[in-house]
DNA sequence: GACATTTAGTTTGTATACGAAGGATATTGC
DNA sequence: GCAATATCCTTCGTATACAAACTAAATGTC
């Protein structure tokens, strides 16, 4: 029987919660989350996109969606805007401050990403990437 | 600029999640959830350690904690145990079923590892397992 | 020995996650 | 053309996470 400290589940679970924390200390001051940067990252690829698209391509629930939208239309990230063809779709769309922020978020995100996997070589951190993404197929 | 998906923060994201959903669903029927799961597993190490142990041997707030555990002795996995020797501590005790259980919960846990790493090879698992280690020091 | 400090746990407030049920709108089948 | 179905989103309930404030108990200092 191994011990939990070999179990991928748990390895994993820590991984993300360094991860996730790091990031999070960072965007503090942006008074931003890190799920709420991750869906301005989808935003700036492609603005307007609606609230189930956002959902697909960051594989985040509708209902957590949901919730985490109104609290960035609250900070002035995003607006909701009825989709005139269909009434039933949410577009959602930067405002100012999110576009205008991109470039110092990026930034942010980078430096995360580089203080995360300081310990690793550049072969062991593609090495890592690829790993990750066949977990997910 | 990179795009979100070469992002390591959200692909360990979403490898987590998805390990954590796995698993999630294996457990279902137990009524337990992958971190009370983990606390169990402190605990067939060890029985007996208190709250604040089991907090630095799995990396777990204590204020998440606390929670998990009075949800873990409604559940009748625990019990609580305050310390004759120091009033303040409480030792987290199994219970006969969380005692009995171990057998079966483990191999849940094994076959949810197999089944997210069943994309990846012998080394490559042992590989993902060290890369991880080595992001959280 | 009294008071400050530290330590173990709880509680509260906020933010993901996600299943399940509900509301409004589109689409389909006949 | 309308009833059944499907789709998009919200709301509710439960479970992590974690910061911050709080209680109770132990320890350290003088």
């Amino acid at each position: 029987m191994d011990k939990f400290q070999d179990c991928i589940i748990f390895q994993l679970a820590k991984a993300y919660q360094k991860a996730h924390g790091l990031f999070k200390k960072r965007l503090l001051p942006y008074e931003l989350t890190p799920i709420q940067h991750l869906i301005l990252e989808a935003l700036w690829m492609e603005d307007g996109i609606s609230q189930k698209d956002i959902g697909n391509r960051l594989v985040l629930d509708r209902a957590t969606l949901s919730g985490v939208l109104d609290r960035m239309s609250s900070g002035g990230w995003v607006t909701k805007e009825q989709d005139p063809e269909d009434k039933r779709t949410l577009r959602i769309c930067l405002t100012e401050k999110g576009r205008d922020m991109k470039t110092s978020l990026a930034r942010e995100r980078n430096q995360a990403n580089e203080e995360l996997l300081s310990g690793l070589n550049l072969e062991e951190k593609v090495l890592l990437k690829r790993l990750l993404k066949d977990v997910q197929k």
